[in-house]
RNA sequence: GUGGCCGUAGCUCAAUGGUAGAGCUCCAGAUUGUGAUUCUGGCUGUUGCGGGUUCGAGUCCCGUCGGCCACCCCA
């Protein structure tokens, strides 16, 4: 039996980068003032279909459930919150800045870097209009790449604005109802031939080629790129209209993280919707908001291809799972007196582990040697004392086994 | 969902249509209770699965499942 094709097992080693990411996640959205929340994993269908169409189905994780609900896996966490935000939005003093960080699933054949499971950061700012929630956000997205280590090298945010979009459409006179057509084809623009999507444009190729190929920018985006200046981030920046998404319900500033090879898919994405909740919520509740997501799959792809990323990584796993203490038992008659040693030990904090079962002492060693143990207490000839071992220097001390906490408090808070 | 390429040990990969192998990992040893290196030995395969062609198939053909890539879609 092998796991479902786009799902993944989370063996201890890919289990720690996993937590790895989510413990960077968490630290650097706290940073911000953002809390963290969450909401169902399964949810009506309706809740997406009311917001993409009847088409989304197709793409979704659903079925019937034992009282003949439609239901589906989440495949995105935007709805749910448009509907917590719009069910509870009396509770809260607004501007609301939460995040959360869901598993998300979609029914799509996989492939590199886009799964049928994955994690994935959101960050949503709601009830603030001002271009300062737009600025606080796209800063909370560089921060987390610099979190794991990546530097404007390696990665690199690109911003634009849908409503720059709006209004030259309205300047070229093209109706509203094929905005939307005009605005894809934008988005593909930068991955298929020119050709395609000059047909696709008709007219409105030219100029709106002259718009991609220039530096097409706005007094708005100008404003986003001076604010992130007085952050000191405006090299991880970069204005380029030419970034849409796909997503019809974005009403504002748009933006997209990538790593600057350009070999992978985004790392982020989002942007602002001022009109979701309110369209979501039937008009119930209206607030503006912004919000973006960025997933665990391509984000642990480039942490795996950039060797600073990876090399921080491993350190902090290892910082995380190493052991502070290994206890050999070099005589068997000494197992009992080791156990009530450990016990104490785990009993004050420290991270202690020991052979189950008989085993030579060069191998006890070598277990505690691959567990990253800092220290050895070997338990045998030697009683009523013990026998120490710091494990990096191969010093070795003896000791009673009476009142040995001082000394592994000293011993272990010594630097690495 | 459509098309192309691929599928051999836990991992990385060999094997002209003719007896399925190597390295790494893992496990066990190398005279009494100390981590590395080294040395010795050992384990794992219905060659993804099912059919077909052939005296004979890991190899050729068909199907299926899985993976990768490009479309589609992108939350």
């Amino acid at each position: 039996m092998q796991s479902l094709p786009g799902f993944r097992d989370f063996v201890p080693k890919e289990c720690a980068a996993r937590n790895y990411i989510f413990h960077r996640w968490r630290e650097v959205a706290r940073r911000y003032g953002f809390v963290e929340w969450d909401g169902p994993v399964l949810e009506p269908t309706d809740l997406y279909t009311k917001k993409s169409g009847p088409e989304i189905v197709t793409q979704l994780f659903n079925f019937t459930d034992k009282g003949e609900r439609e239901v589906a896996m989440r495949p995105e966490l935007t709805p749910t919150l448009a509907r917590v935000v719009a069910a509870h939005e009396r509770e809260f003093k607004k501007p609301l800045k939460w995040f959360s960080i869901p598993q998300c699933f979609r029914y799509e054949k996989q492939q590199r870097g886009r799964l049928r499971e994955h994690y994935q950061f959101n960050a949503d700012i709601i009830g603030e209009s001002a271009l300062e929630a737009d600025v606080e956000l796209i800063a909370l997205c560089v921060d987390l790449l610099r979190a794991f280590g990546f530097t404007a090298e390696d990665v690199v945010v690109r911003i634009s604005d849908r409503e720059f979009w709006i209004d030259f459409l309205r300047a070229q006179n093209v109706p509203e109802e094929k905005w939307e057509e005009v605005l894809q084809a934008i988005d593909k623009s930068e991955r298929e031939p020119r050709e395609k999507t000059a047909a696709r444009l008709g007219s409105l190729a030219e100029p709106t080629f002259k718009i991609l190929d220039g530096t097409g920018t706005s007094e708005k985006l100008e404003q986003v790129v001076a604010a992130l200046r007085n952050r000191g981030l405006t090299e991880f920046v970069k204005i380029d209209l030419g970034i849409v998404r796909g997503l019809a319900y974005y009403s504002g500033v748009v933006f997209e993280a990538f790593d600057r090879g350009g070999k992978l898919r985004a790392l982020a994405g989002g942007g602002r919707y001022d009109n979701l909740i309110q369209q979501l919520s039937d008009g119930a509740v209206s607030l503006p908001a912004i919000g973006f997501a960025m997933g665990d799959v391509v984000l642990g792809e480039l942490i795996a291809e950039q060797p600073a990323a990876k090399a921080k990584m491993e350190e902090a796993i290892a910082a995380q799972q190493n052991l502070d203490i290994y206890v050999v038992i070099a005589k068997e008659e000494r197992r009992a007196d080791a156990l009530a040693q450990i016990q104490a030990l785990r009993d004050r904090g420290y991270r202690v582990d020991f052979p189950l079962t008989p085993a030579k002492v060069g191998k006890q060693f070598q277990t505690a040697e691959q567990l990253g143990a800092r220290i050895a207490i070997l338990f045998g000839d030697e009683w009523p004392q013990v026998k120490l071992k710091d494990l990096r220097t191969g010093e070795q001390s003896l000791l009673p086994h009476e009142g040995l906490s001082a000394r592994f408090a000293a011993l272990l808070s010594s630097p690495a």
